[in-house]
DNA sequence: ACTGCTCATGGAAACGATTCCATCAAAGTT
DNA sequence: AACTTTGATGGAATCGTTTCCATGAGCAGT
């Protein structure tokens, strides 16, 4: 019936305001113009309902606008908020997000900046998994690179390139501390820390924070999955009876942890204390309500969004405070 | 240093492997070509490593590729996990997904959907908000839509393009039933039912399902955000003390009404049984275990997307069940 | 041997924007 | 008056891919 809709092209502008489409193209993005000619363009555009193709422009400008953004898991509560972050300061500048989940796997990681490259996304926000190798070669291809949550593993050999990547992070090793002081002021000496293997800056901090009260059996790691959780928290009660406190690395953990304490009868917080990381709304309703270390998520993703859309000024590593919150998962030690 | 990287594109493969750009197009997207030039073109890009730019290919099929989803909020457990499904079906076919949340707010996606016309985004899995006028001119524009979760208000003179969106449900209708069906098994008369804006569907589907019993003031909307939610879930228990049941649309008013009981010292499940609609982890975690009515979001998302690929078959309205699972926020009545 | 057919192939057009460059007029400088 | 400078302007090139179309080769049927 009606024809196929064509879209309405710089060039159907340019026609009916009288003028070229250098000229149409300049006046919109801004260049200069007579006042008249502006004008005449302007209201053209209005009357057609122009809006320029994204596409034309991508592909002129060898490089699609929009953010990329990696995250483990966007399931977890965490990464969903420093999501919200960046897709709110991405609505200022009114791009456009595109979200993929590496699983904290750095092949599925690879896979993905292979497809952004392939898409021609140049700024990127990441939480990344692994020592990060992959990442390098981005980098030289142009890809500019926020870090959020976590920087990459720096190995001792690692490529000075890497080093240089901006990283917007929540302060965990005073966040850490703070909760181990609290925990040894209520009179915890044993106490346990289980961390994801992309923790390790906390698992480190961690041993830092307890020095010589250090007992290497207490940290456990674990994979990024549910199960794996799980496994991780009851493996550790069961083993060491001796633990009074334990600390967790992120809210699933925390979760692992609540529930394996219950399954083994080990009463929270008469047997044992627990703080976790990561401040999430049912940290509250848990029974009792768990006291935890508050990081900044959203904030988070806004700044790491915020600094790479600003390539101008040279960015470098922001650090945001975390706060204890105290409610009823700790007790003295008994 | 080195030269400003110049990507490689289908020219170079032509040439090197002495053939034209278009039998190297035609290669590399499965047309037809003899066994020894296929041989010639795959050596050839393999040795160049070579990936063809979507800017390139994008600008000539008017269209990029890729999946757009849009939300009412990514940090909302049940669409974070409608949003994994959407991302792990787009990742077996190896595209892109860009998210936008909407916030609930009609205004809000339509502006999105702005943006995506805008980059010639035509594959869309959205959910809708508001009556949904927004999405007719889309689809007239060529936009492929599956609304997932929530069909949109169907107006009686709304478009009938609009009522030929696929949709991808859970049965709500059914939970509802069946939750409200458990609770008058309890010996509950007086139940209240929390839901946002946008599930007026299962707030219709209360309603039926209560019959002769319903009690109008018994219904509380409430907006889209935390405090709203609070607002009304203490607002019903404090103007309603005679309701001994409540079901919530979904898991945020879940939390409102195990906040706000507690504050007015409303036992659960004592004084007060509790449905929430959707299991979320922390349901098991709170205190009392929340009894839910279970959705299957992850699915939801990833035959979302599914339908959302295939235009090819006609594609018709999906609904999953759901399921009750009983856990300890629910008593007989007293 | 001629005709008709299929099939692989490459040149060139197209997609829609930005931007280089040449042109031209008007204003300013000597 | 002759020159330079400035600023607005439009034509054309460009980005990398897909796809239309013409060409020519190979082959079978008569």
């Amino acid at each position: 019936m009606s024809s196929p809709q064509r879209r309405t092209t710089i060039k159907d502008v340019a026609e009916l305001a009288g003028v070229g489409v250098a000229t149409v193209s300049r006046v919109l993005s801004g260049g200069s113009a007579s006042a008249e000619t502006r004008e005449r363009v302007l209201d053209a555009a209005t009357k057609l309902d122009y809006r320029p193709s994204a596409l034309g422009r991508n592909l002129r400008q060898q490089r699609s606008g929009g953010i990329a953004l990696l995250v483990p898991d966007i399931t977890d509560n965490f990464y969903a908020r420093l999501a919200d972050g960046v897709l709110s300061c991405a609505r200022s500048y009114g791009e456009p997000v595109t979200i993929g989940v590496t699983g904290d796997d750095p092949e599925q990681e690879a896979d993905l900046v292979g497809s952004l490259l392939e898409q021609s996304m140049d700024r990127v926000v990441a939480v990344p998994s692994g020592d990060g190798e992959m990442w390098a070669p981005a980098l030289r291809a142009g890809l500019s690179v926020v870090f959020a949550d976590r920087r990459v593993w720096r190995a001792p050999g690692q490529q000075r390139v890497l080093a240089e990547v901006p990283a917007v992070l929540a302060d965990d090793r005073a966040g850490v501390r703070t909760a181990v002081e609290y925990l040894t002021g209520l009179g915890h000496r044993k106490i346990g820390f289980l961390a994801r293997h992309g923790q390790s800056h906390r698992m480190q901090a961690f041993r830092d924070a307890v020095g010589d009260a250090l007992d290497e059996e207490l940290v456990v790691p674990a994979r990024a999955s549910r199960d794996s959780a799980y496994a991780a928290a009851a493996g550790l009660l069961q083993r060491r009876p001796d633990v009074t406190a334990v600390l967790t690395g992120d809210n699933m953990l925390g979760e692992a942890a609540v529930l394996a304490a219950r399954e083994l009868d080990v009463r929270i917080p008469r047997d044992l204390s627990l703080v976790m990381f990561d401040d999430v709304p049912w940290a509250e309703l848990c029974a009792p309500p768990l006291t935890v270390v508050a990081q900044p998520a959203q904030d988070i993703g806004y700044r790491a969004a915020e600094l790479v859309m600003r390539q101008g000024r040279r960015p470098r590593t922001v650090t945001l405070p975390t706060q204890l919150i105290v409610r009823g998962s700790c007790g003295p030690r008994r």
